[in-house]
RNA sequence: GCCGAUGUAGCUCAGCUGGUAGAGCAGCUGAUUCGUAAUCAGCAGGUCAGCGGUUCAAAUCCGCUCAUCGGCUCCA
């Protein structure tokens, strides 16, 4: 019999006869690793441990620890569960059912519809299959084999997966474990008994191949960890994070509110709300006017004539609100371009003049469907730091670039990481193959010259150009579009724009539509999920409250208020007949970050106790100190 | 828009198989004058999301509508 050589990732070898599982080969290389081991890399390829070994090879098992292996146990788990499914609603029928970031998931077509008690008795079951030691078994077979086998067996959508399939392939492999088949490319667990932590989470519906007009599925959600303490873990994690949400915490902290009578998706913001949201909109025209934007401002309503030529009316329709007057109709603007394009037509340009880069705290209103609206995150009505740059070609590179370098600076200020997704043409859009190629490898090409890393999302561009979005996350990981970077050239040309080049002759500038913080409500949204409230003192829309000891106190608490205010300290009073507990406690819960408290003390010393919300007490310091404090972590953003 | 769940006081929630609503917190009033996360007592709060139906009787059962939540699709 021959021989074969492993090289294992500590570089050592061994020697193996020929035909040698992985399972055996790990098993007497290092017995201890095998238990935690869900399948392995072969030459960079994972496969499953029962792969026989002919040749010489580099073997990596994958522990069940790495985000590899919980993606293979979690996946194996999903097969579980669509066998629990089966075995529980016969005649339901299996679609797809792959690994999540954060479990896994498997659609399904059944005439009954799952109820959270359902997925109790799925998991009662799928705890019977995972206690019975079922190995998942692998084998290949033509494709007009497994289309028979799951036409017998009434699964038409596998039968339609397969029938996919690229032609050039000729079999496919399949997976069974405990007499349930699947289609499936692998790996998976040597054996159901690998699967200890695991719950079903949620049904959802889910369109057929995401595609909303394709019959609706059922889809459970579930997760599975390596052991029971990190799905617990995971659980309690889910729990906290709920305690942060935006919606919550607005209410909580007294920000913003969303009201039935007003309409769903429009925010009405409270005082502290305002607060915040004037600090973020201050810091936003502070930073366009140093980078050579000019602010400007257009009307909420345009025309609809305007709508029909910018293309919005044929493509956006559906998400603008109209209105009538004098017989004239209006559109009220869900995106702020026009105006600005109005704005650069009214002189003749130069090319001296390019770029001009229009910034606006543009408010829009898009009739979002009923069943996407999110708090702030998601609203009817929102504000975008939206701009317009018009440049010439040549200068394209260099705007892009600072662009990303303003996003970048933004989500450092407001300590945020992000991801990059460049979006290529979707099918409902207009202009040119030439205009989008030369649009689309602008920004690839910016995207590159900054090495940002980036994914592509492709047809998944606005109507007019491609687009650079970046994403930061809620606090239950959900991510949310902020900044874009789109590039236009077709709306120039509907609108006929035009600069005079230096050889004289009437050239056509490039658009750029341009958001940093995306819409300023949904920003806060976000914003407010990643402090959980506790916002850094620059943002505060408190930065300090003052609370007196007892009733004698409060004259001084009144100087030291009106010293605060002068200084332009955002201060409030709490000076009611309650006991210092009560009133620390309260400003502590509003996430409040100094509490000054004011008793004979700091009354005889004309001075302030700052207590910050971590529950640091500073101790006596004068009021002037204090001011400092604040004013120096205002400059710092801190 | 689609699938599913939910909707009781300002908030968090009780209210079983139908017999016309209850707690804690918040609020108000009074007492207390107090030093780093809740002082005590009293009072007041509800068209049980809305509309319609079944019933002698509906917060409870049924239907429709609206809204919210979790997904899908879409999006800043």
């Amino acid at each position: 019999m021959s021989e074969i050589n492993i090289t294992w990732p500590d570089n050592s070898r061994g020697t193996f006869p020929g035909g040698t599982t992985i399972k055996d080969a790990i098993g007497s290389w290092k017995p201890d690793v095998l238990s935690s081991t869900v399948a392995a890399k072969v030459d960079g390829s994972p496969v499953d441990l029962g792969v026989r070994l002919e040749k010489d090879a580099v073997v990596e098992p994958i522990d069940v620890a790495t985000k590899e292996g919980l993606g293979i146990l979690r996946h194996s788990t999903s097969h579980v569960m669509a066998q629990a499914v089966q075995d529980t609603f016969p005649g339901a029928k299996v679609t797809i059912g792959p690994s999540i970031e954060e479990g896994f998931y498997y659609d399904f077509e059944c005439e009954t519809t799952f109820t959270p008690e359902d997925l109790q008795k799925i998991e009662k079951r799928m705890q019977e299959i995972t206690a019975t030691d079922s190995t998942f078994s692998r084998r290949e077979i033509s494709r007009e084999e497994a289309v028979a086998l799951f036409k017998e067996k009434g699964e038409s959508y596998k039968v339609e997966l397969i029938n996919d399939l690229p032609p050039d392939v000729e079999t496919v492999s399949l997976y069974s474990q405990g007499g349930y088949v699947d289609l499936c490319r692998g790996p998976h667990l040597p054996s159901t008994q690998m699967i200890k932590a695991f719950t079903l989470l949620k049904v959802a519906g889910a369109y057929w191949r995401g595609d909303e007009h394709n019959k609706m599925l059922q889809r459970i959600y579930g997760t599975c960890f390596a052991t029971q303490e990190a799905l617990d873990d995971y659980l309690r994690m889910i729990e906290e994070a709920k305690k942060r949400d935006h919606r919550r915490l607005g209410r909580e902290l007294d920000l913003f509110q969303l009201n039935d009578e007003a309409g769903p998706g429009l925010i009405i913001f409270h005082p502290k709300g305002m607060m915040l949201r004037y600090i973020i909109e201050e810091w936003e025209r502070k930073e366009h006017l140093k980078r050579g934007y000019d602010m400007v401002m257009g009307p909420q309503i345009l025309k609809v004539d305007l709508w029909k030529r910018s293309g919005h009316f044929d493509h956006y329709r559906e998400n603008m609100y109209f209105t009538e007057v004098d017989e004239q109709g209006y559109g009220i603007k869900p995106m702020n371009c026009l105006a600005h394009m109005l704005i650069y037509k009214s002189k003749i340009r130069s090319y001296r003049d390019l770029p001009l880069r229009y910034f606006e705290l543009g408010t829009v209103h898009r009739h979002e469907k009923t069943g996407v609206l999110h708090g702030l995150l998601r609203a009817r009505q929102f504000t975008q730091d939206d701009a317009h740059i018009l440049c010439t070609p040549d200068q394209l590179n260099s705007e892009i670039l600072a662009i990303a370098d303003f996003v970048a600076y933004a989500m450092k200020i407001f300590g945020f990481e992000y991801e990059v997704e460049l979006s290529t043409r979707p099918e409902n859009s207009i202009g040119s193959d030439a205009d989008w190629d030369l649009a689309t490898s602008a920004l690839e090409g910016a995207l590159k010259d900054s090495r940002m890393v980036y994914e592509i999302n492709e047809g998944d561009g606005a109507f007019y150009g491609p687009k650079i979005d970046f994403k930061i996350k809620d606090a239950l990981k959900r991510k949310w579009q902020c900044a874009t970077i789109q590039c236009d050239f077709t709306l120039p040309e509907r609108f006929d724009l035009s600069y005079i080049g230096s050889d004289g002759e009437k050239h056509r500038p490039v658009m750029l539509h341009r958001v940093i913080l995306g819409a300023i409500e949904r920003f806060m949204g976000v914003l407010i999920e990643h402090h959980a409230g506790a916002f850094p003192v620059w943002l505060s829309p408190v930065q300090a409250s003052i609370l007196t000891v007892t009733e004698k106190h409060i004259p001084h608490g009144e100087k030291v208020y009106q010293q605060l205010l002068d200084a332009g300290v955002r201060v409030e009073k709490s000076f009611s007949n309650e006991k210092l507990g009560y009133k620390i406690r309260e400003a502590q819960m509003q996430k409040t970050p100094y509490m000054l408290v004011i008793g004979d003390r700091e009354m005889a010393e004309d001075a302030v106790s700052p207590r910050q919300r971590d529950g640091n007490n500073l101790g006596s310091m004068s009021v002037t100190d204090f001011i400092n404090i604040i004013q120096e972590r205002n400059r710092n953003y801190q």
